[in-house]
DNA sequence: TAATCACGTTACCCGCAGGTAACCGGAGGT
DNA sequence: ACCTCCGGTTACCTGCGGGTAACGTGATTA
């Protein structure tokens, strides 16, 4: 028996930006977020509908991350009642890719069943 | 269709694509996994060794659900010591496009410091 | 005989994301 | 006078992913 103490694959290159890229859209809520912004600003109560299930606290706690991380920005709008806005930052616009990739693989799976 | 007059109807149980694939690499390590398995089969201890700083505990528990979810497929090679060789399936390399969207970005978030 | 290796398992603990529910504050509507 | 709307906040609880450490198995090796 010949022993197989080597694989035959060659380690891939060592690159972990992988941890710092899933760091800005960890939790269940952050990519829903990034893509119902993807069309351009929308208001927290839209947001709120968008996403169904996501509660307001979560909500708030996931859109200051985004914030804090730089990813999206928000915007007091003087209304009355007073609004909100939450827009997608350049570096959030560079994440939109990735998540539509996510969400492309999501349809495959629903049309496969 | 009948239209209730008072009452709210449940809207329908519409399965979220985003969700539904976000289910399957959510958790620290997955991404990981499959980014590693991009190029070809790996053994437990490649993986164990690739992904630095995942214990033991987590890489099996990790590699266990992405079997469970059809994402890799696990190989017992007959060998001395035996070992085990992990590849992505079909589903697996559907999901490739999706991580290397996000190692791409994190690519760009080191580059921008 | 004893140690090592590969691939785990089990026990125990911890932190945090997320869920529910209640509440708030100013302005407009009725 | 009261209710509604919008965008939250706060308190409390729960579950799960993850960490360390110790142990198991079966076969080879010193």
């Amino acid at each position: 028996m010949v022993k197989l103490r080597r694989s035959r694959v060659e380690p891939p290159p060592e690159v972990c930006p992988l941890g710092e890229c899933m760091s800005l859209i960890s939790g269940a809520w952050s990519p829903h977020v990034i893509w119902y912004l993807r069309d351009g600003p929308r208001r927290f109560g839209e947001l709120r509908a968008d996403i169904k299930g996501v509660s307001a606290k979560v909500l708030t706690a996931r859109l200051r991350q985004l914030e804090r991380d730089g990813v999206v920005i928000r915007r007091e709008v003087a209304s009355s009642p007073p609004t909100v806005e939450y827009a997608l930052s350049e570096l959030g616009a560079e994440l939109r890719p990735a998540i539509a990739a996510i969400v492309d693989v999501g349809h495959r799976l629903k049309r496969r069943n």
